[in-house]
DNA sequence: AAGTGGTCTAGACCACACT
DNA sequence: GTGTGGTCTAGACCACTTG
C-alpha cells in the first residue's frame, strides 16, 4: 500500500490500511448490510495490530456513516445510504464521478488580484494581503449549473494561473502544490436569483438558487478559500452524515 | 460533573470532562482565537490523565471545527465560525435556542398508524411493522415555516401520543424514553412548492422550498425516524463542518 | 457467564515544525 | 536540537448485551 510522494517513500499508518481494507469489504458486500463484522480482538489478530488500532480504523467508518458500534453487542454495517460528503473544493465534484472532464466545463468570467473588502478579509482571517478574486461558471454538457465566486490569499496559494481555473483548482492545490485540506466550514441556504444568476445560469424572473458558502482550511492551519456558489436548484443535492460523538 | 440518570450515579469518562472544560475555555475566550493552547503533555499533567485521553478530547473539538492540530507545531483555536450542526430531531432546534416555546408552535395536521408503503419501509429498514405517520406544521410567532412529514416504527418508539407532537418528539425520545441518538443521514435539495406547501406555508404559485430528508439512528442501532421537511426558503439555514480524517 | 465494545495507562518511537 | 503532535503496543479494567 505504500506510495511514492514528493520523491519519498510514504508508508500509511496501520489504522489507515485497516480502514481502507474494511471499507472495501463493506463496499464489496464481503461484510453485508445489517450484519455484524468480526469483533475487535479477532480483527486485531487478523491485522496483526492492537485493539486500539482497530478501534481507530472502525471509528473512521462510524464517522462516515458506514458502521455502527454497539457496546456489549458488536459492530454492524449500516444500510447503504448516501455517504458523507467529502470536502467539495471543486463545488462540482459530486458530478466529477458521474461525468468525465469532457462533459464538464469551467468558464472564467473574472480573474483578478485585488485588495479584499473588509468583509472578505475577515472571512479569510487576513490583513493587508492581496487575494485572487475568481468568478467561474461551471457547466455540464454546456448546461450552466453553478456560478462560483471565490477568494483566495495569494501568499497561501501562490502561482495560480488562468489555465488552472479552466480545470480544477483543487487539483492544482493538492497535486501541484502538494497541500492537504484539513476542513471546510459550510453554510447552505436558498435565495432568489440575482441578476448575475439570471444572466449566467439562464434563469427566469421567478427562479431560485441554492447558495453554499464555504471557508476552507489547509492542514497548515491557513484559510485558503472563501467562496459562495450559487447552484441551480434543480441540480443541487447535498448529502452528509451527522454523528453524535459526545 | 457526575449526574444521576435512571436512578444511577453516572460518572462521565475523563475525556468528556476534559472536552467540556476545554470547550468552555474556548467559548469564554480563555483560550483565544488563533492562539495556541497548551501542549498535550502539559494538559495531561494538568488534568491528571494520559496523553491519549487528552488527544481523544481534543479530537472531538477538531471534529466540531473549534480546534486545528498541527503536527510539530501545536493545537490552535480556529476562527469562531458557525459550529457543526447538531442532529436536529426537532427540525427547528436551531430556533429553539433563539425562541422560547411560547413563540414556537407545532400544529398536528395528521397523526395516524399505518402499514408503510414499500418506499418508506425500505428507508426504515423494516418489514411487516406498523408505523406512525405524522404531518406537522411548525410555526414561529404564528408564522408557518416548516412542513414536516415523519415516519417512525411503533416498536422502536412506543407510546407516542398526540400531545407529544405538540411539543418536541425529541424530548419524548431522549427524556421520557431515555434513548440516545447515534446519527442522522441527511440530504438537502431545493424544489418548487407543492400544493401542501402552498396551503400550509402560505406560499404563492412561484415559490420554492428547501427539502431536508433525514434518516435517524438510535444508539441501539435501530432506525427510529425517516422524515422529509419542507422549509420556507427564507428561513432555512444549514451549517456544518466537514473534516478530512483520512 | 460469556462476549463485546469503551476507557485508560505508561511508555516507546516516529514525523514534522521551528529556530 | 527541542518541542509538538501522531501512531502504536500490551494489558487492565469497566459497562453493556445477550449475538
Amino acid at each position: 500500500m505504500e506510495t511514492i510522494e514528493k520523491g519519498r517513500l510514504y508508508m500509511p499508518p496501520k489504522y489507515k490500511v485497516v480502514y481502507e481494507d474494511i471499507k472495501n469489504k463493506i463496499n464489496n458486500y464481503i461484510y453485508k448490510t445489517n450484519e455484524k463484522i468480526p469483533d475487535g480482538d479477532s480483527l486485531a489478530e487478523c491485522y496483526n495490530c492492537s485493539k486500539l488500532t482497530i478501534a481507530k480504523a472502525l471509528d473512521l467508518l462510524v464517522q462516515e456513516g458506514m458502521l455502527i458500534r454497539r457496546q456489549g453487542s458488536g459492530t454492524y454495517v449500516k444500510e447503504n445510504l448516501s455517504n458523507r460528503t467529502t470536502i467539495e473544493l471543486d463545488n462540482i465534484s459530486g458530478y466529477s464521478k458521474k461525468f468525465s472532464t469532457e462533459h464538464l466545463k469551467s468558464t472564467v468570467i473574472d480573474f483578478s488580484i485585488i485588495t479584499p473588502p473588509k468583509e472578505i478579509a475577515e472571512k479569510l482571517n487576513i490583513t493587508d494581503e492581496y487575494i485572487y478574486k475568481i468568478l467561474r461558471l461551471r457547466s455540464v454538457d454546456n448546461d450552466p449549473q453553478i456560478l462560483e465566486e471565490t477568494y483566495m490569499p495569494i501568499y497561501v496559494i501562490p502561482g495560480l494561473k488562468e489555465h488552472h481555473l479552466e480545470g480544477s483548482i483543487y487539483d492544482y492545490i493538492t497535486n501541484e502544490l502538494g497541500f492537504k485540506i484539513q476542513s471546510a466550514h459550510i453554510s447552505i441556504k436558498g435565495d432568489e436569483a440575482n441578476s448575475n444568476d439570471k444572466l449566467y445560469l439562464n434563469l427566469t424572473e421567478s427562479d431560485f438558487i441554492i447558495e453554499l458558502e464555504k471557508i476552507c482550511y489547509l492542514e497548515n492551519g491557513k484559510i485558503f478559500e472563501y467562496s459562495k456558489t450559487h447552484h441551480r436548484y434543480d441540480v443541487f443535492k447535498f448529502n452528509t452524515v451527522l454523528v453524535n460523538n459526545i
